[in-house]
DNA sequence: GACGCATGCAAGCAAGTGCTTGCATGCGTG
DNA sequence: CACGCATGCAAGCACTTGCTTGCATGCGTC
């Protein structure tokens, strides 16, 4: 009966019921449901439920594309690509990004996954302090900088998911111009 | 045996429990030991775990000081009070507006318990268009605006619980001069 | 055609969890 | 003192959930 399952079928299944319900939340049984797999498959081949929300995990924000953080010299391009590239990963699987956050607090495993995504942030503040540095922007921590320009984007993905209204994202185009109101030097 | 139990003590230790482990990892056993009270006590006192959770919810969100919400004329006096107000609601448990923002996802009664809260963010934007229209600060969606001002809060909030480096929160007067930056009119 | 292998299926087990209950105990009130 | 009342305690029940297992079945490979 039934062709060998691929991983990402369960993949998909384990990181959509995870968003939606939580570590906790997602069941075994209910991500074999969303699979349309049978239950004991899930365990014969990752072992137990964290090694199997784990690979889904890996495989998932490995296949993000690396973000394109270079510093191009053109400003506001490098700044929509970013801000782009979030607003991406914040979609792409629709309140995954809160639900690791939360989790990663309580869990250090899921901690230890979402580290390299994390450590980006740290690498944004690099490109950034190039440009303050070049005289393209102001000064300001960088921590600061990092956070005006991405934590809009945040703030949203979590709002939009208590609200009953529909928010939307902004386009990288808004949000990139709202970050450079006065942050660009007079130059 | 034991004098009569407050009902706050319960409340707190409910609370402290579901920020730190979530809905479904706050069980009744666990919140019965972290306030020194016999399990079977919550259920008499409160009838089932979600009553519970909700008054204790409830109880604390009800204790927060109403947000000094109003147009003082002063705008830097304004919005550092109302930074002060955010930064509070962070930190005064540690982690419990993340839990339920992620809750409120999920369970429609915390949702309904964290509306208010969240209604005060459209008046705070209602003091931010008046602020607009008197020419104090540049014209933008109130939204946005909101999100300039208090975005950088909530992933601060969000990232000091997943990184193991200590992230402190700026002072109010440090958000605040962040914020005005590029949106005072030239006045 | 025979074999191996991944899967489905169904039953089930052990642990955890929400919740109940009967009983004893101690405190305050009349 | 007597009574009521809130609590502690311990046992336990029903259900969920992670995980296992034995068996049948179908597919590809040799």
């Amino acid at each position: 009966m039934s062709d060998p399952v691929s991983d990402a079928r369960m993949f998909d299944a384990a990181l959509a019921v995870l968003a939606q319900r939580g570590y906790a939340g997602a069941t075994t049984r209910k991500i074999a449901e969303a699979a349309g797999v049978n239950e004991a498959t899930l365990f014969r081949r990752f072992g137990d439920k964290r090694q199997l929300i784990l690979a889904a995990i890996h495989a998932d924000l490995g296949q993000l594309p690396k973000v394109a953080l270079t510093s191009s010299g053109d400003l506001e391009a490098d700044l929509i690509r970013v801000v782009e590239y979030y607003t991406n990963v914040y979609q792409h699987r629709d309140g995954l990004v809160g639900t690791l956050l939360l989790e990663g607090a309580r869990d250090p495993d899921v901690a230890a996954l979402i580290k390299e995504p994390l450590a980006s942030l740290s690498r944004l503040g690099k490109v950034l302090a190039g440009y303050q540095k070049s005289g393209h922007l102001v000064p300001e921590p960088t921590d600061f900088a990092v956070q005006g320009l991405l934590a809009p984007l945040l703030m949203i993905s979590v709002l939009r998911r208590v609200t009953t209204s529909e928010i939307a994202y902004p386009d990288a185009q808004t949000v990139v111009q709202r970050f450079l109101g006065g942050r660009l030097t007079a130059a």
